[in-house]
RNA sequence: CGCGGAGUAGAGCAGUUGGUAGCUCGUCGGGCUCAUAACCCGGAGGUCGUAGGUUCAAGUCCUGCCUCCGCAACCA
């Protein structure tokens, strides 16, 4: 047999910190539903998905839980409800799983680290970020809690340290090259996005080390050093492969990647960094990223703050796996957002695959059994006036299916199908079987009509196969079908005409939508109930020394209005009683209305550092309490007099 | 004037290179009885966010404006 070509398709390798939720599942199962395709049409198929397991949050997240980093991703990759097994639970049908932990992985990147460094493309320099000194820890601005560690809650404070740098700068005009004259990424909406808000305003090279903590891949040319996320995450589409290790021989095979799936939210990775990493370490480009939509949830975004994030494993042990992964990749187009609730989901299960599809096969199959015992004669007479149409439409259906799913257009690819379950339910209606039944000389004109259903049901199951493979398994066998190869699905005929059914149980019962809502807001309200806020873990003590170097101070407002442009920030002017009003800016606006708190007797910190938001400065900070998503600023009785001093 | 996306029947969405506005649900009426109270047919319902412009012709191209969403920024 000679050499079949090969498709090497992936999904983003996750990241271990949460359970995943539905937007997960949603590209995850999309990726399935292609790999099955192109498995159906004899492709040579390697499909790759797994986990990004190192990073600071992990360690620290491993810390608070009192495990280690790796017993910790143990615990959510391959524990119990793990992400393996939803992807077992999804049937999600990958050929390799990738943890960057694993240890070919991590020599992998040990040698793309030092051969990028070889070149020139890495080189060693210093990182400036915000620094936590007793907790050792470096955190960008957006990870800042409340400008505090998210970890300890303690102040910050600007600080470097030694990193290695990728020249991404170098690589800037043969990326921006490759996005807009190709059709390396898509959706092409994208491209505008990565040019105009990344490339063009200026690519900085990239952090690509760290020596702030050690849970990740250590630079084995220099002790302390870890390579940072860019560098180990990205590298796993060609590590799995073998690249760089001993540990799989596809890298040849299978590289570069026909397609990788990933979320619009990280297409700035791999449609700038990766293929800057590629070109430096002097190796093929993936032929394209696709950057599908997110699912939303009442228009906006899912997130855990929001307490919005709809789990897959209920849904999927409420309606079953494959009416999910129909739903998911039936419902929302794949390159733009989607609108995900409840009740679209239990109405795309009840019209598409309880009334039009399952329906079909329920009726089709009882008709042949009730007509003639379950098999069909030899006998069929053919109605051109009646059949036409329909034959012509099942023989056409392969070829338009595929031209939706080779643009990644899951959602008119099923529509094509659904065109043709419907013209098959509409076909009986038109030939009246339970008429020609009644007329003992209309034998082989009913056999030929209910052949004709059953080939439908057959080729519209075939095509199906990606999406729900073992509804379809079912499906063939109910209507004596044999395994379902594309050969067999664009032949029409390929059915033998006395074909043997079986009659059974519905494949998809209809769902009582109103009780079944009813049901779903019961568990999200009692998933939502228990997570209280956990109080922060206790400060250690600190000396009274410590203490008096704070200098807190009653404030009166004087005047306080929204800052342009800003959801959050809230601008006071502030009599501190020296006379000179204080100008501080604030992160409150979400819970004060700025006109409402004039003239209100506040506390402010006000021997910190100046510092400068949205442009404007601010001196000093404004005392409130916090607890989970509500705040509360200290407000006294108006009777204290501007500045007194708190001691 | 940071970047991008979206605004099409009550709801959710399609509308490729400009040429009589479609689909699903819901709703109203009819048909059928093989089937999972399912299936089939028909009706009602849209000045395609708004104001201009190009064109014989615009949901589809151009410009301004409004609203929503996301990213970025920021959140002492």
């Amino acid at each position: 047999m000679s050499k079949r070509d090969t498709f090497y398709i992936t999904t983003p390798i996750y990241y271990p910190s949460d359970k995943l939720h539905i937007g997960h599942t949603y590209c995850t199962v999309a990726t399935d539903a292609m790999a099955r395709y192109k498995r159906l049409r004899g492709y040579d198929v390697m499909f790759l998905t797994g986990t990004d397991e190192h990073g600071q949050k992990i360690e620290s997240k491993a810390s608070a839980a009192g495990v280690t980093p790796q017993e910790f991703v143990d615990n959510i990759v391959i524990g119990e409800n793990g992400i393996t097994s939803l992807w077992k639970l999804m049937n999600i049908s990958h050929d390799r799983f990738i943890r960057t932990t694993d240890d070919y992985h991590v020599t992998s990147i040990q040698k793309i680290f030092r051969a990028m460094y070889d070149k020139g493309d890495i080189y060693k320099s210093k990182y400036t970020g915000m620094y936590c000194t007793p907790c050792e820890s470096f955190w960008t601005q957006s990870q800042l809690a409340g400008g505090k560690c998210p970890d300890c809650g303690r102040e910050v404070q600007p600080a470097e340290e030694e990193a290695y740098f990728f020249r991404l700068s170098k690589y800037a005009q043969p990326v921006r090259d490759l996005l807009l004259n190709t059709d390396f990424l898509e959706p092409r909406s994208r491209v505008h996005e990565m040019v105009n808000n990344f490339i063009d305003a200026g690519l900085e090279d990239l952090c690509v080390s760290r020596t702030s903590f050690t849970w990740g891949v250590p630079v084995d040319f220099d002790p302390g050093h870890v390579v940072y996320v860019w560098v180990d995450a990205l590298s796993n589409y060609i590590t799995a492969l073998g690249y760089g290790n001993d540990k799989y021989r596809d890298y040849e095979k299978y590289w570069p990647a026909d397609v990788h799936f990933v979320g619009k939210e990280i297409v700035r990775f791999h449609a700038i960094v990766w293929p800057a990493m590629l070109m430096s370490m002097g190796l093929p480009l993936p032929k394209k990223v696709y950057g599908h939509g997110w699912l939303l949830l009442g228009g906006g975004k899912m997130s855990k703050s929001k307490g919005n994030v709809v789990d897959p494993q209920i849904l999927a042990s409420r309606y079953g796996v494959d009416a999910l992964r129909f739903f998911l990749l039936r419902s929302f187009p794949f390159g733009a957002d989607g609108n995900f609730s409840n009740e679209l989901l239990i109405s795309c299960i009840n019209t598409d695959l309880a009334n039009d599809l399952g329906n079909l096969v329920s009726r089709t199959t009882a008709m042949v059994q009730k007509y003639f015992g379950g098999k069909l004669p030899e006998q069929q007479q053919y109605d051109a006036a009646m059949d036409d149409a329909l034959t012509a439409m099942l023989r056409a259906l392969p070829e338009k299916y595929a031209a939706q799913m080779e643009k990644f257009a899951f959602q008119n690819a099923l529509a094509e199908v659904f065109a043709v379950i419907s013209a098959a339910n509409k076909y009986i209606d038109e030939t009246a079987p339970w008429i020609l039944a009644k007329d003992e000389a209309q034998r082989a004109r009913l056999a030929c009509v209910m052949y004709h259903l059953l080939e439908s049901v057959r080729v519209a199951a075939g095509l199906l196969q990606p999406f729900m493979p073992d509804a379809s398994a079912q499906i063939a066998k109910r209507i004596g079908a044999d395994a379902l190869t594309w050969e067999s699905i664009c032949a029409f005929g390929a059915l033998p005409r006395q074909a043997q059914v079986e009659v059974g149980a519905a494949l998809f019962p209809r769902i009582d939508a109103a009780s079944e809502l009813e049901a779903l807001e019961a568990l999200h309200a009692q998933a939502q109930a228990p997570e209280e806020d956990p109080l922060p873990a206790p400060l250690p003590p600190i000396d009274f020394e410590d203490f008096s170097k704070v200098e807190m101070t009653v404030v009166k407002v004087l005047s306080c209005e929204n800052v342009k442009k800003s959801e959050k920030l809230l601008k006071f002017s502030l009599d501190d009683g020296s006379g000179t009003p204080r100008q501080i800016l604030s992160g409150i606006a979400k819970f004060y209305k700025a006109e409402s708190l004039v003239g209100k007797t506040l506390v402010a910190v006000t021997n910190l550092q100046p510092r400068k938001m949205m442009g404007q400065e601010s001196c000093g900070m404004l005392l409130s309490a916090e607890r989970g998503q509500t705040l509360h600023l200290l407000m006294l009785d108006d009777s204290t007099p501007a500045g007194s001093r708190l001691c």
